[in-house]
DNA sequence: CGGCTTGCTGACCATTTGGTAAATATCAGA
DNA sequence: TCTGATATTTACCAAATGGTCAGCAAGCCG
C-alpha cells in the first residue's frame, strides 16, 4: 500500500525499490526475502538479460509468488537497477586497489590480474550480468560507465603510462592493456559454457592453468 | 499455407525455415526478403538475445508486417537457428586457416590474431550474437560447440603444442592461448559500448592501437 | 488477549507476444 | 491478357507478461 502514496514527486529518477530501502528499519523477513529475490534475480538476469527475463521466473526461483515479489520491489526494473548498482561497487574495487606507489609495478599489475581472475571465477553471475548489460548497449548503466568507471580507468591508465615512461614497465598502450586484462579474465566467467565444453576433462585445472597462462602473458608483456 | 502440411513427420529436429530453403528455386522476392529479415534479425538478436527479441521488432526493422515475415520463416526460432548456422561457418574459418606447416609459427599465430580482430571489427553483430548465445548457456548450439568447434580447437591446440615442443614458439598452454586470442579480439566487438565510452575521442585510432597492442602482446608471449 | 502493522494470496487486468487463417493483391510466364 | 503461383494484409487467437487490488493471514508488542 505504500507504493503509490510514497511517490508524490515522481520526477522519474527514483525508480528504485519499494519497501526494501524505503524504511531504514528493515524487519527480519524483509531482509531475508529481498536477499532471496536479489539472488534469484541475479541468476535469471545474468543468464537471459533484462528483456529476456520474467518476473515469474525470478519469483519462482526465489520461492515466492509474483505478487509477493512485487510487494518487495516496485517493478522488474527496480530489481535490475539495484543489482547493477551493487555490482558496480565491487566491480571497480580490484582496479581501485592498483597502487600508484607500488615498488614493483609489474607485480602490481599482475596482482590486479589475479584479483580480476579470482572475481570472475568466484562471481561469474555478476560478470555475466554486466556482460549482458553492455551487450545490450548499456542502456541502464551508461552514465556509470562514462562517469565513475571512465574516471577510474583514466586515472589508472595515467599511472600505468607513468610507469612506462619511467621505464619501470615496458611501453604499453595503457587502455588496451586494461581491456586485455578485462577481456581475458572475464572470458572465463562469461564464456564458461564454451570453455568447459572445449576443455572437457581438462576443466578441472582450468583456474590454475588460466592463472599461470595469464601471469606468464602479462609478465612477458610488461617486463621492461 | 505450406507451414503445417510441410511437416508430416515432426520428429522435432528440422525446425528450420519455411519457404526460404524449402524449394531450390527461390524467386527474386524470396531472396530479397529473406535476406532483409536475416539482416534485421541479426541486428535484434545480437542486441537482445533470443528471448529478449520479438518478431514484431524484427519485422518492423525489416520493413515487413509480422504475418508477412512469418510467411518466410516458420518461427522466431527458425530465423535464429539459420543465423547461428551461417555464423558458425565463418566463425571457424580464421582458425581453420592456421597452417600447421607454416615456416614461422609465431607469425602464423599473429596472423590468426589479426584475422580474428578484423572479423570482430567488421562483423560485430555476429560476434555479439555468438556471445549472447554462449552467455545463455548455448542452448541452441551446444552440439556445434562440443562437435565441430571442439574438434577444430583440439586439432589446432595439438599443432601449437607441437610447435612449442619443437622450440619454435615459447611453451604455452595451447587452449588458454586460444581463449586469450578469442577474448581479446572479440572484446572489441562485444564490449564496444564500453570501449568507446572509455576511450572517448581516442576511439578513432582504436583498431590500429588494438592491433599494435595485441601484436606486441602475443609476439612477446610466443617468441621462444 | 487485542489490535495494528506487516506479509501474502487469488483473482483480475491491460498489453504484448508468437503464431494462424482467410481473403486479397501482385507478379511472372504462357 | 489471362491464369496460377506467389506475396501481403486484415483480423484474429491463446498464452505469457508486467502489474494491481481487495482481502485474508501472521507477527509482534503492549
Amino acid at each position: 500500500m505504500v507504493s503509490k502514496p510514497d511517490k508524490p514527486a515522481p520526477i522519474g529518477e527514483d525508480v528504485s525499490l519499494a519497501r526494501a530501502a524505503a524504511s531504514k528499519t528493515q524487519t527480519r523477513i524483509q531482509r531475508e526475502k529481498t536477499e532471496a529475490i536479489l539472488t534469484a534475480a541475479l541468476d535469471v538476469f545474468s543468464t537471459y538479460g533484462f528483456r529476456g527475463s520474467t518476473i515469474d521466473q525470478i519469483a519462482k526461483q526465489a520461492g515466492l509468488s509474483k505478487p509477493n515479489l512485487l510487494y518487495y520491489f516496485d517493478s522488474k526494473e527496480a530489481i535490475h537497477s539495484l543489482l547493477l548498482e551493487r555490482l558496480l561497487e565491487t566491480w571497480l574495487e580490484p582496479l581501485k586497489k592498483l597502487d600508484p606507489a607500488a615498488d614493483d609495478p609489474v607485480a602490481e599489475i599482475i596482482a590486479y590480474v589475479h584479483r580480476k581472475l579470482e572475481m570472475a571465477c568466484d562471481y561469474p553471475r555478476e560478470s555475466r550480468l554486466f556482460a549482458n548489460e553492455i551487450l545490450q548497449g548499456a542502456p541502464r548503466i551508461m552514465d556509470q560507465i562514462t562517469g565513475p568507471l571512465k574516471d577510474l580507468v583514466d586515472e589508472k591508465a595515467a599511472v600505468i603510462e607513468g610507469w612506462a615512461e619511467q621505464g619501470k614497465i615496458a611501453p604499453v598502450h595503457p587502455y588496451h592493456l586494461i581491456f586485455s586484462i578485462w577481456a581475458t579474465t572475464q572470458h572465463y566467467a562469461d564464456f564458461d559454457t564454451q570453455v568447459s565444453a572445449i576443455l572437457g576433462e581438462r576443466s578441472e585445472t582450468c583456474f590454475e592453468d588460466a592463472c599461470d597462462h595469464l601471469t606468464t602473458m602479462f609478465t612477458k608483456l610488461l617486463r621492461p
